[in-house]
DNA sequence: CGGAGGTTTGAAAAGAGTCAAAGGTCGTGG
DNA sequence: CCACGACCTTTGACTCTTTTCAAACCTCCG
């Protein structure tokens, strides 16, 4: 697991079947095209798209989409699985920025400097959408909305990113938790699954080094809602959460 | 001081003075024009860009920029004096999530929602270009150049709060005001001012609000540097900064 | 020159971290 | 199909960094 190989056969076996994954790749038959980037775009507008985004990444779990220092030269749009955003101080220490779904844009900081400052690494079998952004940013010159679009993801991302600020500076351990498990969940909700159950994708070290706590600091706090009635956790399998109780107890930061 | 009305009479003046003010607010003459917004652009650019970013607004030290839940429809670029930038918990808790200086554009983060999710309060007395952001999107459209400088400021803008969220998750306390001071340091530097002494413009508990820590920490870690020859700090006069020194605290993520 | 706001320092408390140990789970290879 | 090992989780005991509370001092603005 971890750090392996980039993915040499999946990208070879992506090459040997282009017609077909091609077609999938269209942005107007996606099915989640109202989540992500093509979001109110009308049929003129998606095919101008269509001809942009025409590849696909699958990347295994526990393998890398792009690393820090990569070239950039492409957004990638989650379409199935979940990623981790990490970036790194001088000595090693490792900071999880962000865990991006379904219908995400991931990438979005390597447009500053023209090289990916963190790394976004699958949590499980997952699948993005290449988006080669000088094509985009072309597209978006003459479609109004898909630059009002491309500028939203880049906006939301900056307000997402805050809310974590506030959390890691102002919010106690247990805080930080309910707030991270009721934000879960609206996005679980927003995309048609169960907002009362799910599946963690993350271990419990990864959601403390989210939270800037430690791994036994999670585990007890999940003990600790657990007893007080707010969810039932099963390792990873999260059940019955009690996602007002939860609420009131994240400082209403979600 | 602090929460006051938001300047009827300086939005009159701006208005009985237009012709000057409009001419000051020329980005292809404006003396900082290199590090914000317009940087890279040619003659014929810059010339568009005059068109849409007409006016300024002088904001005084303690009063609002823009509060949360204004109606977005404007960036601000910061030609003279400091701003912070903060959001809040439910609850009223506070955060600052950034200090934005000349140069530095403030609101992207309301153009996802068409709301300001943050405050913007002058820290000094500073004066902001007003950038209209539908006439900017629109030339943004003919103008490649400046749609890649909107682009990169907004990716910026999450490069640094990923730095942010770093230094609130993983650092020390000590490694925290060691990171922020170098940072200033550096961009201080950027803006041709010393690198090694200056003011700071924020007290002892907006540093230690935007680092997740108390006033007392802030204010202790001060004393300890000092101590062990890092800076002299006197109130918020900061002299003979040791900047490789500090850089060494700092897990080196500035 | 009065007072509000800002800073420093000390002492005690608390929240989260560290270290340690044991049990659980999952996937792979034999 | 089972067993093994790697990884993950839980819980306890203790530590330590940072917070909290308190008091005194400074300083700058009106």
């Amino acid at each position: 697991m971890a750090d392996s190989a980039r993915l040499p056969r999946e990208e070879q076996r992506a090459a040997s079947v282009v017609s077909i994954r091609d077609l999938q790749t269209r942005c107007s038959r996606c099915d989640i095209r109202e989540l992500c980037l093509p979001v109110g775009l009308d049929d003129a507008a998606l095919r101008q798209l269509d001809h942009v985004v025409r590849t696909r990444r699958r990347v295994k779990r526990g393998e890398v989409l792009y690393r820090i220092g990569d070239s950039f030269a492409e957004l990638f749009a989650v379409r199935v699985g979940t990623f981790k955003i990490t970036i790194l101080a001088s000595d090693g220490r490792e900071q999880i920025t962000g865990y991006q779904m379904s219908g995400d844009l991931v990438g979005l900081d390597g447009i500053s400097t023209g090289r990916h400052q963190c790394n976004a690494i699958a949590l499980e079998d997952s699948e993005a959408c290449v988006m080669p952004f000088d094509g985009l940013a072309e597209v978006a010159r003459t479609v109004a909305p898909l630059q009002l679009s491309l500028h939203r993801f880049l906006s939301r991302e900056i307000g997402r990113d805050q809310q974590l600020m506030l959390a890691l500076g102002r919010l106690s351990a247990e805080e930080r938790l309910a707030a991270f498990l009721v934000n879960l969940a609206e996005r679980h909700h927003a995309r048609g699954f169960a907002s009362r159950e799910f599946v963690l994708r993350m271990t419990r070290a990864e959601i403390g080094n989210y939270l800037g706590l430690t791994l036994e600091t999670v585990s007890r706090l999940f003990s600790r809602l657990q007893r007080e009635g707010l969810l039932q956790a099963d390792g990873r399998l999260i059940r019955n959460l009690d996602l007002e109780g939860l609420r009131k107890r994240a400082g209403r930061t979600c």
